[in-house]
RNA sequence: GGCCCUAUCGUCUAGUCUGGUCCAGGACACGGGCUUUUCAAGCCUGGAACUCGGGUUCGAAUCCCGAUAGGGCUACCA
């Protein structure tokens, strides 16, 4: 963040705050259109104001109701609640009176597009080009606002011409509905994406038209692909969808994504905290803390938030998570799934890690069943004697078999055997005795190893190696 | 091209408004080490940035000007 002395200051003494995200369900929800969201949500609630979903769907042809339901259910699972639910689409009449309202005044007029360059063209993006259109009425002035991240900003609206604001009086098009439903529903902030400074001056122009006074506007800085462009589908933009299936968790995501253009004030002598609630952001955030360049998102650091928030998940929580991530052959209500919880926690960064560990070539794959393995693999690599694996194993085998099958844990399996791994060499009594349960290089700690087979498995495999042993 | 926005480690950033405490701090990632039955974790540790050029000043990452670079907008998309 820079410096700035023109910055205004957040006038919150306005009576109530309203906010919204707006966007058109062209495309699924993914993270620049997210953190967009979240800071409009964020300032809303801060504010004890409002925050309103805005469904912009003017544009028939590229608006499908897939999308809709899908920005609806990704701001659902991320914890984002609006107030008020609004669809373009079905206001039509609202805008047909401002369009008759504007051009009863004189601020629009309808367009003879028949000699224009787009008609001579013979093209528009989207749909046909038509013999008449709505334009605004330029006045042609210099306009000017004061953003609360980048201070004052002023433009000369002459270049703009008589920009289009609908093609026909049932077919308003961004400008004006955008402009009128801001007014509409009384909006006092619009927070939104820096992609927008541009369309601002033309949007004043109306909302003067229309005899309002602009509300404040806030553009926060773009979300980049690693190229450094504007986050979009085809530079590698993922979709909240994409995110909860590789199995990242709300929260984590939430805190992340706030720190992504924003910053708490440091607190001098205490270290920078970076794990916040969305309730502890709410607290501290700050429009004028927001940064005014774009930032790439990184998915590094995002797993390691992941991995933290997981950390935290309490064992119950964290079944109900891991559930839809679970290959076939294992229940997350199981009691074996119980025992391995600990573990999977400490190894896996993000839910979807839980399906890959598991399955054949994973870490835990053990845990279904045991792999071939080649008898040397039970020599402890810095004293490779047969003779001292068997009798290690053997020896935990007796240990673990006086232990009943109900006081088989973690604390009374490793109680067994401690005192005998100590006196022989840890490395000795412990490699063969994980290697005999697991075949694999790899793998937790022997004791978790034994206490996630179970007792009867444990034994099993103790015997399948000693006869390995005595094979070879 | 025109208009607008931006510029601190690879990435996210602190510091910039109120110039000295900053030969620039933290986090992620990466390297090394410790611990250790393997892996992971944990702990310690290393490398890594003020875009450039002028100016103002005793002193500039911080203020001013310019250049450069990147981005956005330039639709009968939003």
């Amino acid at each position: 963040m820079s410096p700035n002395t023109d910055r205004p200051k957040e006038d919150t003494k306005r009576a109530t705050v309203v906010t919204r995200f707006a966007p058109s369900p062209t495309g699924l929800f993914h993270a620049g259109s997210y953190r967009t969201a979240l800071f409009a949500y964020i300032f809303a609630r801060q504010n004890g104001g409002r925050f309103i979903l805005r469904i912009e769907d003017t544009d028939k042809e590229r608006s499908k109701k897939e999308f809709e339901d899908n920005i609806i259910e990704s701001l659902k699972w991320l914890g984002l609640e609006y107030d008020e639910f609004y669809r373009q689409s079905e206001r039509t009449e609202i805008y047909r009176e401002s369009i008759r309202k504007l051009i009863d005044s004189g601020h629009a007029y309808v367009s003879d597009e028949s000699q224009s360059v787009d008609k001579l063209q013979g093209r528009t993006s989207s749909g046909q080009a038509r013999s008449s259109v709505i334009r605004f009425r330029n006045p042609n002035k210099k306009v000017a606002f004061d953003d609360l991240i980048r201070g004052r900003i002023e433009f000369d609206t002459t270049e703009l011409g008589d920009f289009v604001i609908a093609k026909s009086m049932e077919e308003p098009v961004f400008h004006l509905v955008n402009v009128v439903d801001d007014m509409d529903m009384g909006m006092t902030h619009i927070i939104r994406g820096e992609d927008h400074i541009s369309n601002t001056p033309r949007q004043i122009l109306i909302f003067e038209a229309l005899g309002a006074k602009p509300p404040i506007y806030a553009h926060i800085p773009l979300l980049l692909s690693t190229d450094r462009s504007k986050l979009s589908k085809r530079h590698g933009a993922v979709s909240m969808t994409e995110y909860r299936e590789r199995g990242y968790i709300p929260d984590a995501l939430v805190n992340f994504m706030a720190l992504l253009g924003w910053h708490p004030a440091p607190t001098p002598g205490e270290p920078e905290k970076e794990i916040m609630s969305l309730e502890e952001i709410i607290q501290t955030f700050s429009l004028d803390r927001v940064q005014k360049s774009g930032a790439i998102f990184d998915d590094a650091k995002l797993n390691w938030f992941n991995k933290q928030y997981i950390s935290k998940l309490g064992d119950s929580e964290f079944a109900s998570y891991a559930s839809a991530f679970l290959p076939d052959w294992i229940a997350a209500t199981s009691p074996q799934f119980g025992r391995l919880i600990q573990i999977l926690r400490e190894k896996i960064s993000v839910l979807g890690d839980i399906k890959t560990a598991l399955s054949p070539g994973g870490e835990l794959a053990f845990v279904h069943s045991l792999p071939d393995f080649h008898a040397e693999m039970l020599l402890w690599k810095k004293d490779p004697s047969k003779e001292k694996a068997r009798m290690h194993l053997e020896k935990v085998q007796s240990l673990l078999a006086a232990i009943s099958d109900d006081a088989f844990t973690a604390e009374s399996i490793k109680g067994a055997i401690w005192d005998y791994a100590e006196a022989e060499g840890k490395g000795d009594v412990l490699w063969p005795f994980r290697m005999a349960l697991t075949g694999q290089e790899r793998s937790p700690d022997p004791v978790m190893c034994a206490f996630i087979l179970g007792r009867e498995e444990t034994l099993k495999r103790i015997d399948s190696s000693l006869k390995k042993l005595s094979a070879a």
